[in-house]
DNA sequence: TCCGGAAATGTTATAATGTAACGTTCGTGG
DNA sequence: CCACGAACGTTACATTATAACATTTCCGGA
């Protein structure tokens, strides 16, 4: 039994796999076409579009992979499955982008929702801003 | 002096004028090709992607139009100029879209944010579920 | 009034992102 | 073995968005 902790449907496909390991080594979001052009995505015998966003919806079903919007693009997920809402810290210099977790908002978030009598199935959070690195660089030039 | 309560930059051109009345006529978010398509547009002399475009940025410019990310749409602002983070509740059924405002959890969120060392200058909400109507419809057929 | 510059617009082409359709391959259970 | 469903390959295409550059409009000051 292998180091995949939260997995519970059939092994990755080799596809899926490159995919994710590619996401994994960024150190910011993808584009399905970011992915596209990479080498090793390319040695893995990937060519068209169509093969990536396969891919990448299957690992957004599992919960490993989400999509940013805003950017239309990719990140991986390091945290285990979560049943709350996650948000995004996106920085606007580097492009850097972290994931947060709203245990507390998400609960306020849906009251407003259902305040209105919508019934929430997901929500999305996607800050923008500059990340720590880039705020100190522009603080003190 | 027209009906123009919450301007305070120059008046809206034709194009911005002729774009903000077909999104306050849509009851659900519009993309810049959905309102290329719309007759009023077309009379208007606007046949060009690029001509909605530089509308839309204007209007977004003044608050007077957001974006939905997850959509590509756009839809009007029927609130005044705020402050706080807006967020949208979008109805996967009938694609009907509210706007909701968080005052008190933007105050989270950007707590949440500046916890990881991020200076936050954007929030964008959106949340997809069932508007009323539509949550009705389904539960009792 | 008339000029000059900034903003907005028009026009064409093209980039970037995402899917449809259809046939083939692969793995797995009967 | 073979039948079935999931994944994959390939081509073409749809949708969303912007680049580049010429022209027009608007408005303030000489």
């Amino acid at each position: 039994m292998a180091d995949h902790a939260h997995l519970d449907g059939p092994a990755l496909t080799r596809n899926q796999q490159a995919v994710l390991t590619a996401l994994k080594g960024a150190d910011k979001p993808l584009t399905a076409y970011d992915v596209l052009g990479l080498p090793a995505i390319r040695k893995a015998g990937m060519k068209a579009p169509l093969t990536i966003y396969r891919a990448l919806d299957k690992l957004m079903d599992r919960g490993l992979v989400h999509r940013i919007e805003s950017l239309n693009a990719f990140i991986h997920c390091d945290h285990g499955p979560h049943e709350h809402a996650t948000g995004f810290l996106i920085c606007t210099d580097c492009g850097r982008t972290l994931e947060v977790h709203l245990e507390a908002c998400e609960t306020h978030l849906a009251g407003r929702a259902r305040d209105q009598g919508f019934a929430v199935d997901d929500v999305r959070v996607e800050m923008t801003g500059r990340c720590p690195d880039c705020a100190a660089r522009t603080a003190a030039p």
